[in-house]
DNA sequence: ATATTGCAAATTGTTTACAATCTACAAAAA
DNA sequence: TTTTTGTAGATTGTAAACAATTTGCAATAT
């Protein structure tokens, strides 16, 4: 048997730049930038300019390029540049009906593996939204039910569901911020399709469960577009 | 306007050289031979070897290991270099999950949207299936399978939802060429499934289609599991 | 024998330099 | 005016050089 120290309070520092290359560093730090919006869509990356914001050579700057082409966050145009991916409304409505699908499955699996904490903090989570509901704050509001999607899709106990949800709520966010600033949207009923969701997983009663996650996800999709139509004035593509 | 000139045919050529860089030429060239199985799971990949194999340095094949491994067909560990990416049986089963929902999705759409040319390919398909079917050749039934879900998946008009699909069922196959070359699977039935799931469409039978598709891929899934039982000796873990 | 240590070679990570392409703008031509 | 052409600068694509890490294999110690 091998020599087993014991762990180092720097170690944890350690095995951080054990792991991350300067090229995941880049990514990861665009990835960021890009999803909270810091870099809005559209916005052209400039290679010299981002290597030394970032400290570092033009190499591992493009390695994070290809990765989040990759990831479909940006767009690569040979000779010409990397943009931050504009997502379009088609494009968007296609997304709806693939997180649609996910999310149904994750919540018939989460119905079917949550654990009692999951649960408690679903419930956490729905009362602080019904708390802030008159307030109306979108932003507050959006951090919540981020919250609440991602913790029924950890819950859902499935790696690649988990990371193929993300990717797709990535992109999709890609389109609600260059849009409206993710809007009011409506959120006394938001919440209480959520308040449905908890009871149905906390009842461990997968069809339902999965049912009302892939109409929530829909029913998101006609509020955002009916909140959208008055600036568009034309009416979305039927799904 | 414009001065527009006559398409010259070696202009295809030169319209192929101005998109695609070096790296995104690596990175087809790689995917292919990993897909192809040409690369096996789990071989390393030299950097330096496949640039000169490649006749390039090794800047744009780190890109392409990059993109490479968003795309979860190789696993890169720092200072160590790239691997082709084993899936384990557990991953294998959160792959069935998540394509049982796509495959699901396209039924769905595929008999909402499907053209009366492509209802005829799907058959022509699986008359070749059938014909095949005394013969059991697995490889050959293999190509028309990936033919027909592929065809199905287009007829979905989603390309989102398509790009989804094929990065799942690539990964997917990641598992299936390490195991058991794609074992006979029990043609006759898998072929009957098929037939089926054509007839749903072609009568635009949504919610049919939807159901048989799911079904489809978890019985092949079980069918997979069956075949692999008697060489692994112990059972799959339940869905 | 088994485990550990210490190089040398191989491999990966990063930077730097150079080549090719695009962009912007001014000058010339229609 | 409008269009075209040419050129300088900026930006991207690629290659080559350098630095850091790992790996394989002796030599040594236990």
């Amino acid at each position: 048997m091998r020599n087993e120290l014991k762990k180092h309070p720097a170690a944890d520092a350690i095995e951080m730049l054990r792991q991350h290359s300067l090229a995941t560093l880049a990514q990861n730090e665009l990835e960021r930038r890009i999803i909270s919006d810091e870099i809005p869509a559209g916005t052209k990356l400039n290679e010299a300019d981002i290597a030394a914001a970032l400290g570092v050579s033009r190499g591992p700057v493009r390695e994070a390029f290809r990765a989040l082409g990759q990831a479909g966050l940006v767009r690569v145009e040979k000779n010409r540049g990397v943009f931050v991916r504009e997502v379009s409304l088609d494009e968007a409505n296609e997304f709806y009906e693939v997180r649609a699908a996910l999310e149904g499955l994750i919540g018939r699996l989460a119905a079917r593996l949550i654990e009692p904490d999951e649960i408690a903090q679903l419930r956490a989570i729905v009362k602080k939204m019904r708390a802030g509901d008159r307030s109306r704050k979108p932003e507050a509001y959006f951090v919540l039910n981020v919250a609440f999607h991602d913790l029924l899709a950890r819950a859902a106990r499935n790696k690649i569901l988990l990371s193929n949800y993300r990717s797709v709520v990535n992109q999709l966010d890609l389109y609600r911020r260059a849009t409206i600033s993710h809007s009011t949207d409506n959120i006394p009923l938001s919440t209480k399709e959520h308040e449905a969701i908890v009871d149905a997983v906390a009842l461990h009663d997968e069809k339902l469960a999965a049912r009302l996650m892939t109409e929530h996800v829909l029913i998101s999709r006609a509020r955002l577009h009916d909140a959208l139509r008055p600036i568009t004035g034309r009416a979305p593509a039927a799904a």
